[in-house]
DNA sequence: AAACGCATAGCAAGCGCTTTCTATGAGGTT
DNA sequence: AACCTCATAGAAAGCGCTTGCTATGCGTTT
């Protein structure tokens, strides 16, 4: 049924061996015993088995892209980018196949998909998104990276913080930290972007700033949630940002809801700031309902600058990340085509974009 | 270095056999045994080799899913709701890994990752989106498919049309010919949603319809045009058609562009159809620029009914794909947890989303 | 008490490929 | 003319796992 090696070896009248070498090019063989073999794998259709492959040369042509689910732009752009560095050359037999996989931010998932990566023997690994903190399995996803990392496999954060060094003492602990170091991490200044975002409210002359954040033990949250509460508690208003902060799971119906619930809490509210633009949209609807105007009554601001931002009306202040350049350079390092940064750890930019939707509150 | 069955073995003095038994439980074991193997697993972080299972019992747990652009929320909706059937079960050992593909739409790139996962043995492909007509590689790409189903790798075509009945004569014409019927196809009616869509708009009483559309090489461009035509025609407005139709790529930018264009072509247009939500975003912003009120001035209608298009303002008429639905079937279909449709294949419906941007046209 | 069946476990033969080591012959050397 | 070198090809040993077949020992059956 199936071609195998030993079928082409026999059509062209040479050894299995041969075929392998001419296959795989890096070993010396006569022209004219190459043509015949060419010759062949093309009357065949032959099409050599990667498992055996991968068994026999211990090496893999998978390379996992975790991301929380394909189908949030964020992670889409992320793993779009990340998959055409992975797949360059694939035209030439260069290049890897991408694995991306939807773990729903669940360490659980991502622990899972770990080890069925690791059973691939994967080549690399790359996680996008924040971590999850807190929880029994972050643990086990971190020292799971290590082990992938001591067996070889690359691993890139991209979007989360460096793994925490070795928090273990007994006699594993020198090595561990070493593979933790072989981690490469870019991790993205959401705190910093956070805090320029609030400020700009600030300048603008907004007291009354609230803030719709995602789950509570997630990196992002956190640090864009630090970034928004240094920046008022600056201003001198940390009660407010106390306040006026409810947690939400970045999806747009949770930013309705919890506009909603801003509004309930402050009626005079002059803006909003949202963890993310998805959040911000439906903030936007929700105020809309409400009558009122977007900037004119109330500003609102996202973060990320999803494709879509720009389009609503008015258009979108938010903080952009560059997801594309990020997750091509996470592609590029798990394939070892750029070298990593120096200590393995870079933070990409987070450049505010102020538009339509913010301006200075009406004081009526 | 990696630990391996026969190092299990050794630790819970059994035979690698027993051990490959206990781990796959298809075959009686002693309890007592079990637990003995159970426990060297677990002490030694032992992993399965998936390459050597896969060579071994001439089984994988791989499955492509093959997408112009997981960017793009069109295939990222899809991608996910397969990748998520496709998992399921990951965690008890059942499940496979959905391996994504960017193909940007390209025949080319289609044929090159069908080879890469013919390598690697996939159990199951899935095509998403619209096939491109007609180039080289396009024949090629139905061949490797057919051949991949004869090899036992189930296909399934996600929005594309069935593979066209085998065209070859010859001695394999009759084996193609079964192949190619299994191939099981979920193909979108984007024919007979544009005309609704169309039909819609000409209820509304517009006339000077104009049409921006994707490449013309396209499954899905070429039957959302064919169902807007049809509905003109039946109109008696066939010759605004051909006259207001205007080639984009599916991308806001050629939206914007094109939207400029039928505005040069005829300055008393009241509708722009759009041959997707992403152009018909493009459309308004267009419009928007040019001074139009939507849909006081011109209507705007899109197609595929992507998240945000409910908050484009004024939210966008569209035709809604359900593509989760088809995306999370698609994915059922390939792992062989729901039966073929009759035929192997079954029609998506589209249904009409009438919202604001859409209304009668003025009569100034 | 002899014969049998069943539940478990092990043996060993691959799965299809890579790669080390060895063989062979042509061409060059002294 | 005897010897060495280099280029090229083959033989064969695995890579780590699955699985058909074969043992082994116990509880049963008559």
């Amino acid at each position: 049924m199936t071609v195998t090696l030993a079928d082409v070896a026999a059509r062209a009248g040479v050894s299995a061996a041969t075929v392998s070498r001419v296959l795989n090019g890096n070993y010396p063989v006569a022209g004219t015993t190459r043509e015949r073999v060419m010759r062949a794998v093309n009357d065949l259709e032959y099409v050599v088995n990667g498992h055996a492959r991968a068994l026999a040369a211990a090496t893999s042509d998978l390379v996992g892209v975790l991301v929380n689910d394909v189908a949030d732009p964020f992670f889409g752009i992320l793993a779009s980018a990340a998959q055409t560095e992975i797949g360059r050359g694939s035209e030439h037999g260069g290049g890897k196949l991408a694995v991306v996989c939807n773990t729903g931010g669940s360490p659980e998932a991502e622990l899972n998909y770990l080890t069925l990566l690791q059973r691939q023997r994967a080549a690399g690994v790359i996680l996008t998104g924040g971590a999850v903190e807190g929880t029994e399995h972050t643990h086990a996803v971190a020292d799971k990276l290590a082990r992938l990392a001591a067996d070889g496999t690359k691993v890139v954060l991209c979007g989360r913080p460096p793994l925490p060094p070795d928090e273990f003492s007994g006699e594993e602990s020198a090595l561990e930290n070493d593979d933790a170091a072989a981690v490469t991490t870019l991790a993205f200044d959401n705190r910093g972007g956070a805090r320029r975002l609030t400020e700009h409210l600030l300048t603008l002359g907004h007291r009354r700033i609230g803030y719709v954040t995602g789950p509570a033990n997630r990196t992002t949250t956190r640090d864009r949630l630090d970034g928004h509460r240094s920046a008022l508690a600056d201003g001198g208003l940390a009660v407010t940002a106390d306040r006026l902060t409810v947690h939400g799971d970045y999806s747009r119906a949770s930013g309705y809801d919890a506009t909603l619930e801003l509004l309930r809490r402050d009626p005079d509210l002059t803006a909003v700031v949202a963890a993310n633009d998805t959040i911000a949209l439906g903030a936007c609807a929700a105020l809309r309902e409400r009558g009122m105007r977007i900037p004119q009554d109330v500003s609102v601001a996202g973060f990320d600058d999803l494709p879509f931002s720009i389009d609503a009306t008015p258009a979108l202040t938010t903080v952009r990340l560059p997801l594309h350049e990020a997750g091509a350079r996470a592609g590029r390092l798990v394939m070892g085509l750029e070298s990593p940064p120096p200590g393995g750890v870079a933070t990409v930019r987070a450049e505010l974009m102020a538009r339509a939707s913010t301006a200075p509150p009406a004081f009526a």
